[in-house]
DNA sequence: CCCCTATGTCAGGGAAGTCTGACAGGGGGG
DNA sequence: CCCCCCTGTCAGACTTCCCTGACATAGGGG
């Protein structure tokens, strides 16, 4: 799956969600393994909401899966896990993938 | 060169840098060759402002040098140059980089 | 003299990201 | 009943980033 070359725009936003301590210690401790979110936190000594919001951005990156199973009680718990990845950067990368930004358009786009 | 893995606290910096369209043009821009500053703004239709504060960002992260090369006749152009660098990136490169940052240091071990 | 190109830095404002405390549920067990 | 553990979401404060316009400085010509 390494095989696919990230648009330049998901690359910004897959760099993003790693460029930060809280969200590279978050995949670190999720690399040994699922946990649920109450622990998580608990673990990396973070408060809940500010674990959520990072793993939101982790989730919209698509490092990382959440998965709400509820027991047979009711009682729900949310495993989170790390999705496995591997990006290859270098300048030739970086050029390839500046070349598919959609963004601002600096006009150097002409029209057809 | 590539054999150095990067610190966890280098890595956010390094990631934080390139998780930016402009940033990423600007690396595209000179892969292709150096350039002069107010050449690389017209080129990318960005103020000059802009484009050394996105520069400046790049040099802390070692992904560019700057050279100001003043002529015989006194007149100063500073040339930009990308540094060629190689990045791998996994689950496991992540997780252990996680375990080098210095950051807030949230204490999870005391035992010491 | 005036106009051009270039580097470098600053103030300021507005947008976006970060973090905390609180609250609304759902369920288990003493 | 009260206390515990879990999920999910909010409003607000706080901080940091992004961007623009303006200014200071220096050389090259018409």
């Amino acid at each position: 799956m390494s095989g696919t070359p990230p648009t330049g725009d998901e690359l910004v936003v897959v760099l993003g969600a790693l460029a930060s301590p809280h969200r590279l210690r978050i995949l670190g401790a999720l690399a040994s393994g699922r946990t649920y979110v109450s622990e998580l936190a608990r673990r990396l000594e973070m408060n809940r909401p500010l674990l959520y919001m990072h793993l939101q951005k982790l989730e919209a990156a698509g490092l990382v899966t959440g998965e709400l199973v509820t027991a047979r009680d009711g009682s729900s718990v949310k495993y989170i896990e790390a999705v496995p990845f591997a990006l290859a950067l270098d300048l030739d990368a970086i050029a390839l993938a500046a070349h598919t930004l959609t963004g601002p358009a600096p006009a150097t786009e002409r029209e057809k």
